[in-house]
Order: C-alpha cells, then sequence, then structure tokens
DNA sequence: CAGGCCGTCACGAAACTGTCATGGCGCTGA
DNA sequence: TCAGCGCCATGACAGTTTCGTGACGGCCTG
C-alpha cells in the first residue's frame, strides 16, 4: 500500500530510469507514454502524485495538468512539472499552470525523490502509509484498525477518518470549518456544530486507553490533536 | 484567526487552486473574479493580504493595487501580484504600483506560499505562524499553544490575542486604545479600563513561570512587552 | 427488520467577557 | 516629609458566548 506515482514520460530511456528509481524507493510506478494513455489510466486509478513531462507527444504537460485541474476529482492530485532548461523556460512564462512544483532537467534522482517526498508530505500527508504511532496510540491505514496501549479502539469510519486526519496533523488547531473540508470533504453542507459530536465520539473510542486527552479543545478557535 | 487573503483572479482553476491549496496551508480564503467585486468586498471585511492577478476583466491587478494603495484604510495592506509577463518594465510597473511582491506565472504553490509567508513577516509579524520564543516563553501561533520554561500556560482567548501582539510587538509602549485597536479590533466600543483587566488576567496566566513581569506597565501611557 | 452510523437539536454546564467599586501605590508640590 | 491626587491593580459579578452531552429520527446495509 505505497504511495501511487503516475510518470508520464515520452522518452523510453528516462522512462525507465525514474521508474526504476522510484520503485527502488517503495513507491508503486504507473508509466505512460502520453498525456491520452494517462487520462484513461486516470479514469480507472486515482494515483496519489503526478509526474509530467513538459514535452510531450499530443496533449503537452501542461495541458495535461490544467485537464487535471479542472475536473473536481483530479483538482486536488498532486502534480510534479518535469521541464527542460533553456528556451522551454520562456515558452513557460505566460502560461498558467497549477503544478506544485517543478524540476528542471537535468536533475538528479536525489532531487527527484527529495522533492516528491515534499511534495506528499504537504499535500497529503495522510496519504503516508506508515502506522502512525502517538505516545501508544496507533493507527494503522492499511488494515484500518486503531489500537491503544495494546488494546483495540472500536469506532466509526468518520471517527477514524477524523483521527486519521488529526495523527497526521498534530499540534496544530484546526477550526470546524477546516475540519469539515479535509475530513468530510469540500464543501458540504453539514453544521459546524456537528463535529463537537464527532469530536465527543472519538474521544469516547479513546477513552478505553486512556487517549481521549490526546484530542483538545481550543475554545474560539476549534480543536487540536496533542500530548497535554 | 487565521490569515485572511483576498485572492483576485478570473479563471476559475486557477482561484480554485490557489483557494485549496491556501486553506490547506491555514488560511482563511475570499475569491473574486473581477476588481469590482473585490473592492466591495473590502468596503465589507478587510483581508489581511490580497493576491492580485495583474490581467482582469475590467479594473486591472494594477489599478486594483493602486487604488488600494489611495485609500488610507487600505494603504498598508499587504499586495502580492501575480504576473504572466517576464519584462523588467512591467516588474518595475509592479513595484511602482505599490505591490509588495509579485510572482510571474508559472508559479510553484510552494513558491506561492512562500512569498505570501515572506510577505506577512515583514508587514504583518503578528500574522505568521512562526513560534515566537522570549526569554523561555514561547508562542505557537499554528498550535494556539503558550508554554513558559516548558510549562503549559492556561488563558482564555483574549489573553492570547494580547500577548501574541505583545510578543511581536515588544519594547515598545501602547495606549489602551492603540491595544483596543489592535487586539480587539476596529471600532470596538469597549471602555478602556478593559484593558487592565486584561493585562491582570494575562499576568496571572503567566504568574506560573514566573513570567509576569515581562508586561509591564507605563504609568500615565499604557503598557510595554520587554525584559526589565 | 435489526443494528450501526450519521446529522441535528435542545438543554445545561462551563468558560469567558466587560464593567464596576474599592483600595493601594507612586508621583507631585507645598 | 507628607498629604493629596490621580492612576492603576484587584476582586467580585452578571451577562453572554461557547462547548459538552444525551436524545432522536433518518438512512443505509446486511
Amino acid at each position: 500500500m505505497n504511495p501511487t506515482i503516475m510518470v508520464v514520460e515520452d522518452e523510453p530511456a528516462i522512462q525507465e530510469l525514474i521508474q526504476i528509481n522510484l520503485e527502488m524507493g517503495g513507491y508503486r510506478v504507473l508509466t505512460h507514454g502520453s498525456g491520452e494513455e494517462a487520462l484513461a489510466q486516470i479514469h480507472h486509478e486515482l494515483p496519489d502524485l503526478a509526474l509530467l513531462d513538459w514535452m510531450l507527444p499530443g496533449i503537452s504537460g501542461i495541458e495535461l495538468a490544467k485537464k487535471l485541474r479542472g475536473d473536481s476529482r483530479t483538482k486536488s492530485l498532486p502534480i510534479i512539472l518535469l521541464t527542460a532548461r533553456g528556451a522551454e523556460e520562456d515558452k513557460l512564462k505566460g502560461l498558467e499552470s497549477g503544478a506544485d512544483d517543478y524540476i528542471t532537467k537535468p536533475f538528479s534522482l536525489r532531487e527527484l525523490e527529495a522533492r516528491i517526498k515534499a511534495v506528499l508530505r504537504r499535500r497529503a500527508p495522510e496519504l503516508t502509509r506508515d502506522v502512525i504511532d502517538f505516545h501508544g496510540l496507533k493507527l494503522d491505514p492499511a488494515s484500518h484498525k486503531v489500537t491503544g496501549t495494546g488494546k483495540t479502539l472500536n469506532m466509526g469510519p468518520t471517527e477514524f477518518r477524523l483521527l486519521h486526519f488529526f495523527m497526521t496533523h498534530q499540534e496544530r488547531v484546526y477550526s470546524r470549518t477546516q475540519l469539515l473540508d479535509f475530513v468530510w470533504g469540500d464543501h458540504v453542507f453539514i453544521e459546524e456544530r456537528t463535529v463537537d459530536v464527532h469530536i465527543r465520539r472519538l474521544r469516547a473510542a479513546l477513552t478505553p486507553s486512556k487517549h481521549q486527552d490526546l484530542v483538545q479543545t481550543v475554545r474560539g478557535s476549534g480543536y487540536r490533536f496533542a500530548k497535554d
């Protein structure tokens, strides 16, 4: 259950180079030679990050990026663009694109991996598939289980997502509106106070292992997941 | 309590892209498709920073920036311009119009966030989310926590805002009226003496870690946050 | 149809806020 | 030096806001 990265690159040598390297880094890699192919694939399965070459036959990387940004299903998909240095750089100017980051060729594989890691951490830290452990409270995204000091803790799906979000975004206050956006999804029409109820249910679920105090109320601001 | 950023951009895809990303970064975002719309909004509520597209239907970003600089109410509003052009003369025009910074498209979201942070730090230090440390007294705006020499210090929302203001404006005397303006907000109808009470509550909150003397009375003038 | 989950509501508890009265303290001028 | 004055600290208090909690009906699934 490692993060899936979609690589769109027409030159086979570079494609393979990137693929092998990312797979060694523990990522799952889907490679495509053209934008059309990539779009078809995305309908089938949504990757966690897209790595697009700027120069592609058919749909260019920029166009592909804009297409992805336009679709509500892929609008928050992290995108990294591979661009060539020099003349192409000027062409890029004046074009609007929603890439999260750019990498100019030639690039080192170490740089590539560092940027991927950074973008993933910034855009979707909850995608990390590792077990999260915080003061004895463990959450396993893969098996969808939560344990506290050995005990299995039961909770509903919403509470699980809420806890998952909190554990990947610790030590920071989130307003009820933000929590609705991030945990329930964008623009859902739900009462803000409903968050309170799920906070209570989450606390109740954490009580058997005495972890309920990790979910803290910040009066006038929202909630926070932190130790003391 | 998070910084509010007004985004004026006519292309929906970019608008949404920026909005989503800034919201994930913890900002509150108000989006507008035209300068006229934005001006109307500003009469209603003053944002903490304006992000203006250069090319807009109707009033252009530059004109809007000049207008904002002209009005005393918005004179000190930090402005960042989004421009698609790379020519030097446009950079000059942009800076002449009073913008604090400009970003040329295409830009990475990382760059956008970095610039916003930089501008805020320069123009409105109390809005940045960096941890502030002053002689062992630490205030973390992101987690909304205050600790003194390790100890967690509890205080009400108003005291937190007051301390936040003091820590970002050290070594300077502020009158009660000024404090009301900056901490409580413009146009509040509150007794000046009320400030005294909150000063006392703040001192009480800082006492467990012996930091209460940082809040000093300047007889006849107001209060000051400083070391001895 | 039962059970689990979800969103909403209403009520009470708790925290916070602004104001006031009182008393202490420092400054000033005789 | 000391009285008087003005400014500030303090404690109390009531009104308001915010939050926690229990309950309930609806929905979906098995």
